[in-house]
DNA sequence: CGAAGCCCGGAAATCGCTTTCAGAAAGCGC
DNA sequence: GCGCTTTCTGAAAGCGATTTCCGGGCTTCG
């Protein structure tokens, strides 16, 4: 009957309400309904009745802003649609789901300032903690502006973790061992009687490419063999990156009988890559990548890699965040990738 | 010095700090940093200057509570590990970035009670949107406690939107023509010369499943042909969950000549299933899925399947939500997949 | 039977912000 | 210079919960 265009816009129950229509005190409906202390069992139940008949459902800012508390956490990745951070994601929100947690999570498309303006978002919703996936970015600015969002952060009481990124933040840490990982790859690819090595690097900034890659450096050099620059082509951590850069290391001879992309995306990408180029993998060149992310062993060679326990690494990171007791410093969970060979390597020649 | 355990934890700055180190008033203080009305220049640089000298952070819950208004959006799906799932929540997140909204995601590992809890705890939080990603249950009881989650959450001016579910909810809803892509598709097989059919079917209670199943059967009736019941095998949509259905099936003889999986992730176990028994595909059997996920173009075969834009379809499901002005009636957007044939299908034979 | 505790419920302060509601100051025309 | 509008600022009232703080009613013990 007038509402111009229908939108009559019921405003919400409130416990006042509630405590109303049962006949009590706002604060004794508060305690009945969160059992913070004793309430006679007639006025519970009364308190009860009332809340489901009238449908409430406490305003989560109200009691955030009296209790001061809340809970959810945050988690920022670079992007979920990658099944690296989906996976981890998943672990995480296994996790949170057990812990009765709201997880807010937000993608920052591998843009650094993007990462800074969500944790500052996260702090004004006063988020218990902060979760960081995935490698950060070797850029002293940036580093300086992350360690001055997060310090106040945890002087506030706020917690943090990191997950598979290097250790700028002293914060706790679930890290993935990518040096010795890659080590024991590059040690695995030699048995197999490789010696002319590529590599198909990710974005050289971000910390978790330097580590894979200085570890396969140093993997190879334990048996005196070198990689030389131009055999390491840069691309984007993405599945077109590594065809891109696949597809560069090609161009340049002499050919690598072994080549190791950094990640299982980028591997993806240069499988199809090969194939394009009439390659056969392994017979004509082997192939390894890192992560074990789902998809790789179906793939056609399945594809070697140093496997880690993605979704398992997720819910350690939320365990150490929110643990109990707090220790007075931060803790660091190391995660040892394991190798496994695959049908995607093969013997040179 | 005495601090037991050293958690000195802070004190959060406040609005009323910022204001007093800056000589004006909290209302001031407020209009000043939201820019809600014109305030004097020289106050205004004041105020600035104070707030990030400070390193002042608003509460946004408190913010939320006086204003009755909140950025954040809540997204519910299956799992954010499935790399459908995983797609479409990356779409959603684009677009929230852009919008400057937080995006709270939660995923219901295929529990209906936890849809139910999820939905009460965003409405707790005074979600501004729910986004519901994925297949609905074919359960009265279910659709009966969803809708009344839903409704007085709508009359509370909250907006749904339902991603890629049957529209059991008058709300608004990106729609896959499921019935229509899967008819396309059995006409495209039929064209291809088969006449002997199998189907992986998900979870009967998912009406994704239903829909694609019946649309399949249309397509196959059109030219007569029929699709006996034992030769649609029942399976969990995920890989291990295709690859048993699949293995089913060819338990039962006789053997197929092609092979509908309902979605791609099934359509992977399903392959490795076939390649376990040593069949060849397209060669001794043809597979076909549906969705279109990243992966499956880089399978050995590539997989036939409907293709969805899947990360539009996340775009479309916030904007569909968010949209202004709001008519009275709720809109569907429907989504057309595309039947993309590629070599994991041949001719039979 | 009276004093000392114990339980429990209610009044009211509080959390940190936004937003009326007025009032002061400034600008304007005549 | 006077009245009137126009701007801008500040005081104060919420928003919807939680949480002291208090007091009334019982039990219990001396």
């Amino acid at each position: 009957m007038g509402e111009p265009h229908g939108h009559p816009q019921q405003p919400h129950v409130t416990l006042d309400a509630v405590a109303r229509t049962a006949g009590v005190s706002p604060a004794t409906a508060s305690r009945a309904l969160n059992g913070t202390t004793r309430v006679r069992d007639d006025l519970l139940r009364r308190v009860r009745a009332a809340a489901d008949e009238l449908g409430y459902i406490p305003n989560a800012h109200a009691q955030a802003l009296a209790s001061a508390s809340n809970n959810t956490v945050g988690v920022i990745c670079h992007d979920v649609g990658d099944p690296y951070f989906a996976a981890i994601a998943s672990g995480i929100m296994a996790r949170a789901a057990e812990r009765g947690l709201l997880v807010m999570l937000s993608s920052t498309f591998r843009a650094p300032e993007r990462e800074i303006a969500y944790i500052s978002m996260l702090r004004a919703q006063r988020a218990r903690a902060i979760l960081l996936i995935g490698s950060g970015f070797q850029d002293p600015a940036w580093e300086r502006s992350l360690e001055s969002e997060i310090a106040p952060y945890l002087r506030g009481g706020g917690r943090v973790a990191v997950v598979s990124r290097h250790r700028s933040l002293r914060v706790d840490t679930v890290l993935p061992e990518n040096r010795a990982g890659a080590a024991a790859l590059a040690r695995a690819l030699l048995g197999l009687g490789h010696r002319e090595f590529g590599v198909l690097a990710g974005p050289a900034r971000l910390t978790t490419v330097a580590d894979r890659l200085t570890g396969f450096r140093q993997g190879l050099a334990e048996e005196g063999v070198p990689l030389a620059d131009e055999r390491v082509v840069e691309g984007a951590f993405t599945r077109d990156g590594g065809y891109a850069a696949a597809s560069e290391l090609l161009r340049r001879a002499p050919r690598p009988t072994c080549v190791f992309a950094v990640t299982d995306v980028m591997a993806v990408g240069a499988l199809a890559a090969f194939r394009d180029h009439g390659l056969r993998v392994p017979q004509d060149i082997s192939l390894a990548g890192f992560d074990d992310i789902p998809l790789v062993r179906e793939l056609t060679p399945p594809l070697t890699t140093v496997a880690l326990p993605l979704t398992g690494m997720g819910r350690a990171a939320l365990d150490l965040a929110l643990r109990e007791p707090r220790g007075p410093r931060s803790r660091v969970e190391r995660i040892v990738g394991e190798v496994r060979i695959r049908a995607s390597t093969g013997t040179p020649g």
